[in-house]
DNA sequence: TTGAAAGTTGAACCATGTTTCAACTTATAT
DNA sequence: ATATAAGTTGAAACATGGTTCAACTTTCAA
């Protein structure tokens, strides 16, 4: 935010203000110093958060386990409601850069979700804590779940209407089909990723992915 | 639990012991002015924690709306947990007597489905207190969250058996199918009746059950 | 009628945890 | 070098709210 003060008119033309990423109430580092505290303070929040949930969570034991003063916290975050919105919103971006690089492949666009829901299941197993972090913020923080779902579904969206355009779906696409897709990736997330990993994610992505391609019915 | 104290060893034969319902930590009213100030407090406690969520909710709030002394609220329940895991159990059973009467009726097993997700989607509507209840479940009271959704996809994959045996379906029966279909309506109900009312449930639920039919593959 | 059990009350106790702040240390630009 | 800004510290202020308890009222069965 200060970045954008009329103190800097006149200042080397790069101001490297990465410090918008993390939103409203966040306050960005100035120096390589106040790079590294901050870094640890987000690891630290996304171990804490994933283990004991927001409200369980504190602040003494976040900057402990950061190993930095308590008072410290508050040169960075205005509240922990703060630091727990920046978090869904980074992690938010992390799911979304892991399922990217394998929608385009071989096959239809059915077979690219098909990538995508596997990709997602093994993202789910490997950040047990992004998942259940980024499932809380529907309680703590409404604005950042619903930025994530929103973007989610309009990804889906967007892609099954490039392949209605390429004919390779048998009907015109609706805004509940990628709700519904959606729903079924989180909930097969949570019990094949989070809650048990008894199966392959391949096993369980291709029978997921059969059944939004052909359906159930005989 | 006192129920089934020695004491009332000797006592009319018909005990009423409804208390077990409510589970562990929760102590049954032996009066009907017990048994009003116990549903005053259900009622109450399903209000606040539906509008405000499980940390936001007083246990003086809680007993304020119910009409009653702050200290009155541990006659009948060990803790807020305590109530709270109640609650779930109470509203978990509220949806499944919902959903269960449409089952039966005409057409297949995938109708039968099709009409399930039409009464969660109107009943979500209705209740979008219980909805929002029974996911924060997931956080506060895992074992209660656990009981909810084991115990309604077990339903879902027993429905989709005997729709199997009937020969009804296309392939064999996944416990992957039960859990996408949930997930599905899920989210279809948290989309179309909690944070949007704009689409009428028999036609959200007629989208997302053709895609359970024949799914969306040419 | 009466005494024991059930239920009610709300102030006080208690534990927790967020946030502030003034003194201090480290980094950086001139 | 040194002044200024950035960053650090942790004790203490502050706020919240769950839980206990001993005195009290109501109910009900004998």
């Amino acid at each position: 935010m200060e970045a954008t003060t009329g103190k800097n008119v006149g200042a080397p033309a790069i101001t490297q203000c990465k410090e918008v990423a993390l939103g409203e109430g966040t306050k960005a580092p100035r120096t390589d110093r106040g790079r590294r505290t901050l870094r640890a303070l987000l690891d630290a929040a996304a171990a804490e958060f994933g283990e004991k949930g927001f409200h369980e969570s504190s602040v003494v034991s976040i900057t402990s386990r950061a190993g930095i003063a308590l008072g410290s916290f508050y040169t960075y975050f205005d509240s922990k409601e703060t630091l727990f919105r920046a978090l869904v919103k980074d992690m938010s971006g992390q799911v979304r850069d892991h399922v990217a690089p394998v929608l385009p492949g071989h096959g239809d666009q059915i077979d690219a979700e098909g990538r995508a829901l596997e990709a997602f299941l093994g993202f789910a197993r490997e950040h047990k804590e992004i998942y259940r972090i980024i499932d809380e913020a529907e309680f703590v923080a409404p604005d950042a779940w619903n930025a994530h779902y929103r973007g989610t579904v309009d990804r889906i969206i967007e892609r099954l209407r490039a392949a209605q355009t390429r004919g390779e779906l048998s009907g015109p696409v609706d805004e509940a089909h990628a709700w519904a897709i959606m729903g079924m990736n989180v909930f097969l997330g949570l019990r094949y990723g989070v809650l048990g990993e008894e199966r392959s994610v391949a096993d369980v992505a291709s029978v997921a992915n059969a059944m939004i391609r052909h359906g159930l019915g005989k």
